[in-house]
DNA sequence: GCAGCCGATTGACCCAGATCAAATTTGAGC
DNA sequence: GCTCAAATTTGATCTGGGTCAATCGGCTGC
């Protein structure tokens, strides 16, 4: 876990040709305030597979994803693991009470985040509530989204969870890159057995029955979706 | 549903003698916002199994639990539930970005709650950053419970799921009321069960369990808690 | 006190998804 | 292209917890 800083000017004028800046935290401040914003931060990349905090470390930075796909995840003691989600571009990361992370994150792929040290972001806060209440914004969505996670992983069958995750990664991708029915899958069959509360072999059986059904046509490093409605249909049933 | 205001005097200085005062948002306020504040809520009751308010309502009222116990849950079409949390004394509910509750909420039992309509509680806000960071932070702190949660419904086994739900339980009873090994279950079975994505038997089997095991035992609305380390050795294990 | 009801418990059986065990495919390094 | 390792798929079998079906027990109202 060695990251390394990526732009040539440390401190430079990144801000200006960040591809989120509409959509993060960022979005809440004006062009002075981002001026000022930028100098907190700096952008720093992280390989496939590598680390960016583990739960239980002490909470120094604060993350804004930029670029790649993150999988945020508990453990327990004899190593089960719960994927609580993802993050993609525009997902902010970090905020706790405890003073440390109470999830682990790494890249899926290579990814830039903007990492801000805790003090001095806490310091640019304090007179903007702007940015208080975009964060809080962030909060409550992501609590929002808890809560449907919640009702998956409690209460729906493993057909319900696959097509209910398949529709619910596409609209993000959607959302990040205008619409498709191709699907990009950069987790592997376990992050997604992880996240649903499967095994990998019933996420892999699951994929292949959707495919025999003709909903999906599984390719490289992801799927097509077919059929979106009865796709839709297996996951409301 | 027919809530009913408490307090003979509507708009009177109840905050006074408010038990939660100094644990909910209201902690942030000082002694003058305090009194302005109370001027937006009102204190209201509401009945045993009575409905505070429904996923897909739109919001109009926030809501500070004064008294008694909530369930918090999401229902799919077909009805099965999930139970996505209890709200307890000080808890905070009716945050949400899409303007419509996203979780229904009903009494267990008698409850008493401090209602802010929506638009003044907004005013409010809008000039008292103490207050949005307070919000906040019960935000974050949900969401590390909803973290954990997902944990619980996704990795672990019904003896697991049953141990750590009494544990966590005992330990809000405890930040609540002080310390005891008698712990209060005002929720039905039925609840339990829709809490830990179980069924009713299979949590009242699992109680049986634990008593025959000799680690609790089952007394009149609730359990107590003969054996603390055994059931914690069951949560972790 | 007792009839009726509702929640909780208990028992018998079943099945969705886990586990165990091979293939098979994919990909990285040479 | 070839080799090896890792990821995925597929098959066979098992089981934790669900489902179905009686009781049981404790209130409520008469």
């Amino acid at each position: 876990m060695k990251p390394f800083v990526v732009t040539s000017e440390p401190n430079g004028h990144f801000c200006d040709d960040c591809a989120v800046r509409g959509a993060a935290v960022c979005s809440s401040l004006n062009a002075a305030e981002l001026r000022e914003f930028e100098h907190l931060g700096r952008r720093v990349h992280f390989g496939s597979g590598e680390t960016v905090f583990s739960e239980e470390d002490i909470t120094t930075s604060f993350y804004n994803v930029l670029e790649g796909v993150m999988r945020l995840y508990k453990l327990l003691p004899d190593g089960r693991r719960q994927i609580v989600g993802f993050a993609l571009p525009g997902d902010f990361l970090g905020m706790n009470l405890s003073g440390r992370h109470n999830f682990s994150a790494d890249a899926i792929g290579e990814v830039n985040v903007c990492q801000f040290p805790k003090a001095p972001f806490g310091r640019f806060i304090e007179d903007r509530p702007q940015l208080l209440r975009r964060i809080n914004e962030l909060a409550i969505r992501e609590l929002s989204q808890a809560r449907d996670h919640m009702v998956l992983l409690g209460r729906r069958s493993a057909d319900e969870k696959v097509a209910t995750f398949l529709l619910g990664w596409r609209e993000r991708l959607v959302a990040l890159k205008g619409p498709s029915d191709m699907v990009a899958l950069p987790m592997s069959r376990q992050d997604i057995a992880d996240y649903l509360g499967l095994t990998i072999e019933t996420v892999s059986r699951t994929f292949t029955k959707l495919e025999r059904l003709g909903v999906i046509e599984i390719i490289h490093g992801g799927i097509s979706l077919l059929d979106p409605a009865r796709v839709e249909a297996m996951a409301a049933a």
